[in-house]
DNA sequence: TCACCATGCGCC
DNA sequence: CGGCGCATGGTGA
């Protein structure tokens, strides 16, 4: 039974509907104040609710203490859509972005400045008969769910926080480069390293933070590079190396995240990202301040269980090429991950000689690399796993036309821009020069290499919603009290997913780990021969896991 | 001075 | 070689 939570003015209507969202005459008009209450009692129905924008609704329900089982959020389900149909989003549904500099002076109320739109329970019944009308109905209203259920944990993941360790953090950071400088100034040892790195480089003060300079002081003590990158630093014999590389690594730790970040991001314990469900457009999420998908695991170890609490830290196993064999329906790639380790499996099979190269060669076809060891491996994996690699293949052949791929339950490629489909047809017409045909052909590889890892990267991420989804169902008691007082997600990233919980709740966090697991594939695909194993580690710190 | 771009690097 | 976010320095208006 789904219920429209809709803004009316200063109050707030519930508005029960069908399933397929027509009327049914059930209307509530509530306080603000109300809803919660209100909310919260209905909840035992197990309804779905309806909202414009899970962003706008649900941190304030948290907030209130109530914790809802499923939604249905417009916007996201309107990216899908407008993504299925290759138009662009309605504007009163597309992602807010934020107001530019200045902005807000004259746009005091920002939530406000697009257009209202329709009301929800309209946009609603519009959408469920969109998703009706298409081919792969079900597949889509799967995705809609999924994603739906991901809005929520998002919320919910921010509401609770990720259990850090300021103190930690600070010690940490205290080893690696001294104290805490005063405001302004450089920590002890970066100072010392930058000093030592001059003295090896002739003499003259180097400023290692501008990479322009950088190069120039670096060719003229003779090194031979054409940029300041850590990977080609590498590669060359010097005495200004070690302690340039050091620098790099440590300047990097200090403003990225160090006692500054650390100030501005974590409270009370907990640092809490705002994860944006659907941020790429390939349904992967992205993170909204913080770097909350790029923690270094320089700092994980000050993300540490509370007292009498652990981590259970769960990663799928090779996700991607096991997604791969299941679009693909390769049975002999199948086959090589029936074990924990889809790489070794190859290398059993006698497939490649090394994990290394299994690894380097699934990467390759998934990103397009055609170069190095992963171009040498190639040709060995497309004779052992034809399939897997006929389609990844087929993905890049569609791009480069200009075309659309789709996930595994149909979430859409953009088209290339204008200015792309005008090289490509400028280049196609005859008359254009060498120079814009050559051009043209690399634009074309580059887009087939977007639409090659989307139907990969995108399907991996549906089936990692339906794992977060299957997760979260699994913890959840509403006999336990708060969801921050029980077993809850706590942070998620791609493939890997922390749950914080009382120890002696650690065996059936994880079992609810593996199962959800097993579950997401049958989600997804049905029945396929593929498996998706996770490992599971219980650990007191985020680094003690792998 | 501000907006914007390029570089470089962190994560998957 | 695919997808992101962020800090920094440098540029041009």
């Amino acid at each position: 039974m789904p219920i429209i939570v809709e803004r009316r003015g200063a109050q707030v209507a519930l508005v029960e509907v069908r399933d397929d969202g027509a009327a049914q005459g059930n209307e509530t008009l509530l306080t603000e104040a109300e809803l919660p209450r209100v909310m919260r009692e209905l909840e035992a129905e197990h309804p779905r609710w309806v909202f414009s924008d899970t962003t706008q609704w649900y941190p304030a329900l948290l907030q209130a203490g109530v914790r809802l089982e499923r939604c249905h959020d417009l916007r996201l389900v309107e990216g899908i859509l407008a993504g299925v149909e290759g138009r662009p989003a309605r504007a009163e549904l597309r992602p807010r972005t934020r107001p530019a500099l200045g902005e807000t002076l004259f746009d005091v109320d920002s939530e406000t400045d697009a257009a209202p739109g329709p009301p929800a329970s309209l946009t609603y019944r519009e959408q469920q008969a969109a998703i009706a009308a298409r081919p792969r109905a079900r597949s889509l209203s799967l995705l809609a769910a999924a994603e739906s259920a991901g809005a929520l944990a998002a919320a919910e993941m921010t509401h609770v926080g990720l259990p850090w360790s300021a103190e930690d953090h600070d010690a940490l950071l205290t080893a690696a480069l001294g104290p805490r400088p005063p405001a302004g100034a450089r920590p002890a040892r970066l100072t010392e390293l930058a000093a030592e790195v001059s003295r090896r480089l002739g003499g003259a003060a180097v400023p290692l933070d501008s990479p322009t300079e950088l190069l120039r002081a670096l060719r003229g003590a003779g090194i031979d590079v054409s940029s300041t990158r850590q990977s080609e630093l590498q590669r060359v014999v010097h005495p200004a190396i070690a302690p340039l590389l050091e620098y790099k690594s440590l300047a990097r730790l200090w403003s990225a995240n160090g006692w500054n970040w650390l100030d501005e991001w974590v409270h009370d314990g907990r640092f809490r990202p705002v994860f944006v469900p659907a941020g790429a457009s390939s349904g992967r999420w992205a993170s909204d301040g913080g770097g909350a998908l790029q923690l270094p695991r320089q700092v994980r170890g000050a993300v540490r269980a509370d007292d009498g609490w652990t981590l259970v830290v769960a990663d799928a196993a090779q996700l991607e090429p096991r997604i791969l064999a299941a679009l693909s329906g390769d049975v002999a790639m199948a086959h090589a991950g029936a074990g924990v380790d889809l790489y070794a499996g190859m290398v059993e099979s006698g497939v490649v000689a090394s994990r290394e190269h299994a690894k380097l060669g699934m990467l390759g076809a998934m990103y397009g690399g055609t170069t190095g060891e992963s171009a040498r491996v190639l040709p060995k994996l497309a004779r052992s796993f034809p399939d897997a690699i006929a389609f990844v293949e087929a993905a890049a052949r569609t791009g480069e036309r200009g075309g659309a791929v789709t996930t595994h339950l149909g979430r859409t490629s953009p088209a290339p821009n204008e200015a792309w489909s005008e090289r490509q047809s400028q280049a196609h017409s005859g008359g254009a020069s060498g120079a814009a045909v050559a051009a043209a052909r690399t634009d074309a590889r580059t887009w087939g290499r977007f639409t090659r890892n989307f139907v990969v990267q995108g399907t991996a991420a549906e089936w990692a919603l339906a794992w977060l989804a299957g997760v979260r169902r699994r913890l959840w008691s509403s006999e336990r009290g708060p969801l921050s007082r029980q077993p809850h997600l706590a942070f998620f990233l791609h493939d890997e997913l922390v749950v914080h919980a009382p120890h002696s709740h650690a065996a059936e966090v994880e079992a609810a780990l593996r199962e959800a697991a097993a579950e997401a594939g049958r989600i997804v695909f049905g029945h396929t021969a593929v498996t998706f194993p996770i490992t599971v580690a219980v650990v007191q710190r985020y680094n003690e896991a792998k």
